[in-house]
DNA sequence: GTCATATATTTGCCTTAGCAACTATTGCCT
DNA sequence: AGGCAATAGTTGCTAAGGCAAATATATGAC
């Protein structure tokens, strides 16, 4: 395998990762919701999971528990999410949507799915498993660092 | 092709972004080097061609005026980059590396490559063609939308 | 039961990044 | 020359994300 010190695969990943950010951007401002990729993430996930703790919801997303705990915060003050203490375990938050916040993520979800379907146009799913090969190797060689 | 919604892509390149950046973060501790992983592309993009306006930078990174501007004051202020006005156009701003910014773009070059042969671990050139096309794609993608 | 340790979350401090508004300079048009 | 649009950079505001330190609660060892 020849030098990589010319691939520039950070570059590549950052680049596109960062458009992909500012694209759903754009489609919630198109759809004239007050909400961010990051927070709709986690309403996402909370559409299907119901109810979710700050950690369950950190270890799905890969996010660390500072910007989930900020992240809620916002979603909290917008009054989509609400944060209860847990009844069991009083150290865990108990997360879930709340009315206005399940109306949001029905009247998103359609442009949502239709800007993912956009991403891989002119790809195949064997470029999905292709590419999905590839950047988990990725990632586990980076973890692997040091 | 079928449906994408199952298609975690924009999870793929945040995830893998992320521990990229991490990575290069604890390459620079390792070294013993006070700097950030995106400082480090413009000093390693100040390497190659000397000087270069904020703009250029901007050009060459995606990344827009605002962030480049505060990112050379760090750099500035850690004295690793000088930032003069320009001679025949004084709008634009001559960005160069200090002699203490050159010697540690030399202390770092060597943990960088290896750090970027290491990502790429396990794969081939074969594979490298392919991520880059397929990325590109998806790139291209996210521009079209709106 | 009590103390030490582990776990969940929060807070403070810093950098990156986006948007919009502002300043300074240049260059073009008439 | 005078005025105006384009270009380069800066600044304020906000969110995300990293690390380290603090808080609160739970659990295990004795």
């Amino acid at each position: 395998m020849s030098a990589h010190s010319d691939k520039k695969i950070g570059f590549l990943l950052e680049r596109t990762t960062r458009i992909a950010k500012l694209s759903f951007t754009k489609a919630f401002k198109k759809l004239n919701v007050d909400i961010t990729p990051e927070q709709w993430i986690v309403m996402d996930k909370l559409d299907m999971k119901k109810e979710m703790s700050q950690k369950e919801i950190g270890n799905e997303s890969f996010k660390n528990a500072p910007t989930i705990s900020r992240i809620i915060d916002n979603l909290v003050r917008k009054g989509f999410v609400s944060r209860v203490s847990g009844e069991s375990d009083r150290r865990k938050t108990v997360i879930s949507l709340t009315l206005s916040g399940k109306e949001l993520v029905n009247q998103c979800r359609k442009e949502i799915d239709s800007l993912r379907d956009l991403s891989w146009k002119h790809l195949s799913d064997r470029d999905y498993a292709e590419f999905n090969r590839i950047i988990d190797q990725v990632f586990e060689n980076f973890e692997s660092y040091d």
